[in-house]
DNA sequence: CCGAGTGTTTGCGCCAGCGCAAACTGCGGT
DNA sequence: ACCGCAGTTTGCGCTGGCGCAAACACTCGG
C-alpha cells in the first residue's frame, strides 16, 4: 500500500517537487494512526525517527524529575515534530501525545539527508521551524517574567485559537479537547486559577466554555485583556 | 591586516579544516572590538550579519513593548550568535550587548552558504547550537513554571558559573560583571528579591558577593538548594 | 579629596494566586 | 437507566514575593 502524493504536496517543505520526487519522499515514510491519548514518542527515549503530523493535534509535554508536567506546544496538521536529530540530539527532549486521533508520517533518521537532497526546501523549512519555535519559546519566557496570569492565559488562548481555531456560530472554538489543567500547564499556573478566570470571563461574555471545550466569543476583548499594560 | 588562523582553529564548527580553508573562512570575516556596554546588534534591526565571539562575554537581551527587559542568555567565547538568518529570520529577535570588552568576528549573511560548503561541520554545529538553545529555553520555561524563586536563582547562578566560572581561592567566581538586576532579569524576579536572597546565602556561607560580582563558595550546598524538591 | 552616579541593602505592607478541600456535573460505559 | 469517573467549580485562608521607598556603599572622574 503506497501513500498518496497529495498528502504532502501542499506543505512548504515539499513545495515545487514533481510527482516522482514526492513519491520518493513517501517511499521512505511509514504512515500510522495514533488513537487519542497515545504516545507517539516518549521523553528520554532514543530518537530514531522524525515525524510529520498529517491529521489531528499533538501535545508536546515535558515532565520534570519531580513529576511536574508542562505543555511545551501543540503541533498542528502539516508540521514536523520530533526532529531531535536535526538539533543534534540522540534522545527526545519531550513526549508527544495525541490530543485527538492522529495520522502521522514517520521517517527513520537515516532518511533525513535523503530528504534534504531530494527537496532542497525541506532542510531550510525544518530549520526555520526550529528557529520559529526558539523564538516562540523565548517569547514565552518573557511573558512569564513580565505578565500577570490573567494576561498569560488570554495570550495562550489566542495563540491556540489562531492556529487551531474553528469558526462556529457562537465564536471561535478550539478544535481539540483541552482541559483547564492543560491550559494551566501551558501557562505555568494551576487549574484552579484557570477555572476561576474562565468562569469570570464567561460571566463577562468573553468566552464560553464547557467540558474540555473553549469558545472565544469576543476575541477583540480578549486581546485587550491580553496586553493591557500592567503597572506603571 | 589578516586574521590569524589560530583564532578559530579550535572551534567545533571548524574542526579538521586545513590552513588554507581556515584562511578562506577568515577572508570573509571582519574582526572588531566592542567596548563594554556597547551593542553588537539591536533587537528588531535588519539582520545582515552573523557573529562569533572571540573574546569577552555578551548579554542577549529581549525588551518587551512595555519596556520590560529579559536576559535570554549569555554568550561565551567561541560561540556563534546573531544567527537569525539561519533560522529564517530577517530581523534580530533580541539585542546583543557586550558585558565586558569583546572581540567579535562578523560575517555577512552571504557568507553563510560559503562557510557551510567550506566546512561541512559548520552547518551542523550551528544547527546544534540552535537546538541546544531551544532545549535550554524550554528548560527555563519548565523551571519558571515549577520552581520557587529561590531555586531558579540558584540554578541560574550554577548555570552561569558552569559556563563562565573562574576558580579563585575563595570559590568559583563569575568572571564578568553581573548586577542583581541582571540576575533578576534572567530569572523573572526583581532585584530586591535577588538581593535579599544573596544576602541570606552570604550569611549561610554559600556565596560571597559584592558590587557586580558573585563568588560561589559552596557549590554543593547551592546545588542542594537548586533542586530541593518543594512541596510534597 | 570630593561629589555624583550607579549599584545594593533593607524595612514594610499588601495582594495575586496557590494549596487544600469539598461539592458538583456531564459523559461514557454496561 | 444507572453508575462511576474525569473534569470542573468554588470557598477559604495563607504566604511568597512584589511594589514602594529610603538609606546606604562603592567607584570613578575631576
Amino acid at each position: 500500500m503506497s501513500l498518496d502524493r497529495s498528502l504532502i504536496a501542499g506543505l512548504p517543505g515539499f513545495a515545487g517537487l514533481d510527482a516522482g520526487d514526492l513519491d520518493a519522499v513517501l517511499a521512505r515514510a511509514r504512515s500510522s494512526r495514533f488513537p487519542k491519548d497515545t504516545e507517539v514518542f516518549a521523553q528520554g527515549a532514543q530518537a530514531g525517527s522524525f515525524f510529520l503530523l498529517l491529521a489531528g493535534h499533538i501535545r508536546v509535554v515535558r515532565t520534570s524529575p519531580e513529576g511536574h508536567q508542562v505543555i511545551a506546544r501543540y503541533i498542528n496538521e502539516g508540521e514536523l515534530f520530533g526532529i531531535a536529530m536535526a538539533m543534534g540530539r540522540t534522545t527526545y527532549p519531550a513526549s508527544a501525545v495525541a490530543a485527538v486521533d492522529c495520522v502521522v508520517l514517520t521517517w527513520p533518521n537515516a532518511a533525513w539527508p535523503e530528504l534534504q537532497a531530494l527537496a532542497p526546501a525541506f532542510g531550510a523549512s525544518a530549520y526555520r521551524t526550529i528557529g520559529t519555535r526558539l523564538q516562540e519559546t523565548q517569547a514565552q519566557v518573557m511573558e512569564m517574567s513580565t505578565q500577570q496570569v490573567e494576561q498569560r492565559i488570554a495570550n495562550a488562548l489566542l495563540r491556540i485559537v489562531s492556529q487551531s481555531g474553528k469558526k462556529t456560530p457562537e465564536g471561535i472554538e478550539i478544535d481539540f479537547p483541552i482541559t483547564r489543567q492543560d491550559i494551566a500547564e501551558m501557562t505555568g499556573t494551576t487549574l484552579h486559577t484557570v477555572s476561576r478566570l474562565l468562569s469570570a470571563w464567561e460571566g463577562e461574555g468573553l468566552v464560553k466554555s464547557g467540558r474540555q471545550k473553549v469558545v472565544i466569543t469576543d476575541p477583540h476583548a480578549l486581546m485587550l485583556m491580553a496586553d493591557s499594560r500592567r503597572r506603571k
